[in-house]
DNA sequence: TATAGTTCAATGGTTTAACCATTACAACAG
DNA sequence: CTGTTGTAATGGTTAAACCATTGAACTATA
């Protein structure tokens, strides 16, 4: 006859709706929120419980909130960061070790170069050759940490040609989260700095004539040399 | 002579310092925080302030907050969850479509299928070997719905079977997210699923001789008629 | 008039104190 | 012994006030 009286947190049924609304489109990435006073009048419940769900959205990265005067809820264009903060998580927490990370780059940037190449317009090849060359000129003068920039742009770039989101995100993730290992664990040297010059080389090359599967396992074995070094 | 005064939002610091303490095992998961009110005497704060805090870890996954007495904030195994919400934001945003998805899933799915053939042991040949007969007893009886939940088990087995939480927890954010556009969107019948159950008889046979390559090359078929049966 | 300094008001951040809702467990009545 | 009721602990919510930050309007002075 009756049934279960609804029982949900007030502050969830805030973060549902506005989140909603953001979803829909219904507001547009940089618009501004009422402030909390108006807001809690809007949906009638107090400032703490507002804030409460204000929080959740700003947690799970939808919205930005900034103090002062004109200041408030900002609606933000939605990105790869909760994913990057929740991994970083899991690496600390010891559940994912740096080993676990290297295998699934080999094999994801594996892939990731396949599909690269299948895209690849020549502005895409353009740009990667301007990447080298500005590593040529950091091997030369043996700036090791700009040359691991550049490198780390060149990886970058190939997520980009994928033309897919998914990969550029992953790719986001895990190069943000291991960074800090590289920095740490990896000297460089000319002869190391050497290899993988010639190994951007022959990926050029390979693009140029549209060989994939070359491409694809040069940048595994890149990866993996990578890797090792850091055991 | 002075520094800036540190500008930090007091929730901030409290979600921090029970974060460290979770992340380094100071508290382990099933364990208990105090009561509200006991927490907020301890970080010297609102209980208001003290809220936002545990909103934040219960967002990241960090903890789960019960009602009622002998309710409170319990610390949590860290997994997969809030990837998988995060994905799901981006997906529902638009950012992310179910063709990104599929062309993802071919190639996450093919390098995973290698590694866990480098990886499998008897039991796990032999608990693929089980789940392939309950698929078929499905087969026979024409009951789909319990089919595709077979054939989603042994995708995650797979998973299991590369030995890395990383592919564990993509495959799981990703089948967590398409599940409801596979039962909507495709129709299962008698030949798709019998397509479907020699792909898996193949691959158990490709496992039993080691054979990476062909059980690879024929999940990523597998998941891409899958997807091409969507469009 | 132009510029540097000051004040103001809007906004998020925090505190406090009270009450509501849910729940496990103890006490009690039959 | 069993089922009901009461109780207290705990999270959820409300309300009103004050603090801190910040951009913009205002004012005094060169």
């Amino acid at each position: 006859m009756f049934k279960k009286a609804k029982q949900t947190r007030v502050f969830q049924d805030v973060v549902e709706q506005i989140q909603d609304a953001i979803l829909n489109g219904k507001l547009e990435p940089g618009s501004k929120l009422p402030a909390e006073r108006t807001l809690k009048d809007v949906f009638n419940t107090s400032r703490g419980t507002l804030r409460e769900a204000l929080r959740v959205l700003e947690q799970k990265g939808l919205i930005d909130i900034k103090l002062g005067v004109a200041g408030g809820a900002i609606v933000k264009r939605i990105d790869a960061e909760p994913i990057i903060e929740s991994l970083a998580l899991l690496i600390r927490s010891g559940e994912v070790s740096i080993e676990h990370i290297s295998e699934f780059r080999i094999k994801i940037e594996g892939s990731m170069m396949e599909l690269a190449a299948e895209h690849a317009v020549k502005k895409d090849i353009q740009e990667l050759e301007s990447l080298f060359n500005e590593a040529k000129v950091f091997y030369k003068n043996s700036e090791w940490e700009d040359f691991l920039k550049v490198d780390e742009k060149m990886h970058t770039h190939i997520g980009m040609m994928t033309r897919n989101p998914i990969f550029r995100f992953v790719q986001k993730s895990i190069h943000d989260n291991i960074h800090q290992y590289y920095a740490e664990h990896l000297s460089m040297n000319k002869k190391r700095a050497l290899e993988n010059l010639t190994d951007f080389e022959q990926i050029i090359a390979a693009l140029k004539i549209n060989d994939a599967k070359t491409a694809s396992s040069i940048i595994m074995d890149h990866v993996k040399r990578f890797s090792d070094k850091m055991q």
